[in-house]
DNA sequence: TAATGAAAAGGACAGATGTCCCAAAAAGGA
DNA sequence: TCCTTTTTGGGACATCTGTCCTTTTCATTA
C-alpha cells in the first residue's frame, strides 16, 4: 500500500464522487489517499480497524471466512464503496477481508475525525446509511436464498440476476467458476455438475470458458422466481 | 391492532427509550402508539412501508421467506428495536417479515416525518446507524456460519451463543426446536437427528423437553469456535 | 514444437441432509 | 378423566452435496 500525498488528487476524487457536497467542511479534513496494488489485503478480519475507507477507484473482493478455513465470497465491490462502517459504529473488529483485485484506491479518513467530525454531519450520516442499509439489504437476501434454495435454484438465479447490469448483478459478476460456487454457498466441484446438468438441458453451452444462456426462460423456472436483489 | 391515543403513554415510551433525547423536538413529532396482539403481522415481505417502528413493549419474530414457502428465521426483537429502516431508505418493499408473539408496542411515525424532520437530525441519525449496523454484523455473521459450517458445528454454536445472556445470544433464545432448526437454517428432522447424536455422547440430556448441556468443553470443541455474534 | 504447469472437468464414494410419514408423548380443554 | 390437538420422536429412503483424486484441457514458456 502506498499513501500518496497529492492534495489535488484528493480534491478529484472527493468531487468526482460527490463526497465535498455531502461533507460541510471537506477542505479541512485529513483525507489520505491510499494506493493498493492488485491482491493486497485492504482489511483482515479480526484486525482493528483504523478508520473509514471510500473506495474510489479499482476492484476489490469481500468476503467472509470462519476459523475452519473456508470462505464465502460476498460480492466485489467498484467505486463508490464503503468499508469499516460496521466496525467503528459497532466498536468491533473487521468482519469481512477487502481485498484488491485490481490496482485500487480509497480515500481515508481515521477514527477520531469521523467521531468528532463526521458523526455531526446529517448529510454525510444520510450517506453512511444508504449504503449501510444497501448491504443489510443485498446481505439479507443472499442469506435467504442460498438457505433456503437448493443449488441448481441459486445458480439460475445467479444468472437471472446477473444477467441485466443491475447494481448488485454487477456486484456478483464472474467469469471464474470457482468465484460464482464461493458466491452462491457452494463448492467448484458441485456447480460444475449443475452446469453439466443444464448444458445436457439445452439451457446452457460452453463456449471458449465462458457461459452461454440459450434459454432464460426455463433457467427462470428453474429459479422459481428468487432473485439475489 | 389498535392505535392508543394516549399522549402520556407516548411521553412515557419515549422516555424510557430515550427517544426524547434523541430527537431534537420531540414533542412536536406526530408519533403513534400501535398495538399488536399476540400473533399478528405487523410487517408483511413484499407490502409497501408507512413509516418507521420503535418497538417499546413485548417480543417479535423477524423470518425472511422465500416465494417456495420455506423460511428462515432471522432473530426475536425486544425493546428498543427499530422496523423499516431498510425499507425506508432504500425505498423497497418490505424485506422481512415481523410477527408480534405476545401482545407488542410500538411507537410508530410516518415516512413524510422521517423524511422531513429526522433525516436532518444527526443524533437521530447515530441511533439508526446503531440499529442497522447491529443487524448487518448479525446477519453476516449468521450467513457465513450458516453457509459454512455443518448443522453439527451450528448447533454447537447456537447453543454456545445463546449461553450467556448476550445481546444477540438473547435475540435467537427459544426452547422450540422447530424454531431453532429454522434459525441455524435446517429442518426439524435433522435438528433431531443432531441433538440424539449429541445425547448419545453424553453431551445433552433432555429432561421435560428442555436441554441440558453436560458438557460445554466437547460442545465448544464441536463448534470449531465459531459464535453467532 | 515440445515441455511444463495451472486451471478445469469429472469419476467414485461417503456422508450429510431433506422429505415423507407415522407413532408416541405431552399439553390443553371439555 | 378422557378426548383432541399439538408437539416431539424417529424409521425409511432418496438425493443432494462435499471430499478426494485423477484426467483432461488449456495456456505459457523454453
Amino acid at each position: 500500500m502506498k499513501y500518496i500525498q497529492e492534495q489535488a488528487m484528493i480534491q478529484h476524487y472527493m468531487s468526482q464522487y460527490k463526497l465535498d457536497q455531502i461533507l460541510s467542511k471537506p477542505e479541512s479534513l485529513p483525507f489520505q489517499l491510499r494506493v493498493y496494488a492488485c491482491d493486497e489485503v485492504v482489511l483482515k478480519g479480526g484486525d482493528t480497524l483504523d478508520g473509514l475507507y471510500f473506495q474510489v477507484e479499482g476492484r476489490t473482493k469481500v468476503s467472509s471466512s470462519v476459523e475452519t478455513g473456508k470462505s464465502l465470497l460476498l460480492r466485489f465491490c467498484h467505486p463508490l464503496a464503503v468499508f469499516g462502517d460496521i466496525e467503528f459504529i459497532q466498536k468491533v473488529v473487521i468482519q469481512s477481508q477487502v481485498e484488491a483485485v485490481e490496482q485500487t484506491s480509497f480515500l481515508f479518513i481515521n477514527k477520531h475525525t469521523v467521531e468528532t467530525e463526521l458523526m455531526q454531519d446529517h448529510k454525510f450520516l444520510n450517506e453512511l446509511l444508504k449504503h449501510l442499509s444497501y448491504k443489510l439489504q443485498t446481505c439479507t437476501t443472499a442469506s435467504r436464498i442460498n438457505l433456503l434454495a437448493s443449488v441448481d435454484e441459486r445458480f439460475a438465479s445467479y444468472l437471472l440476476t446477473t444477467r441485466n447490469q443491475q447494481p448488485f448483478g454487477k456486484e456478483i459478476l464472474t467469469p471464474y467458476f470457482p468465484e460464482i460456487a464461493s458466491l452462491i454457498g457452494t463448492t467448484p466441484r458441485h456447480l460444475n455438475r449443475v452446469i453439466q446438468k443444464l448444458t445436457d438441458m439445452k439451457i446452457l453451452k460452453k463456449e471458449k470458458k465462458k457461459l452461454i444462456v440459450l434459454d432464460w426462460e426455463l433457467l427462470d423456472e428453474i429459479s422459481n422466481g428468487l432473485r439475489y436483489e
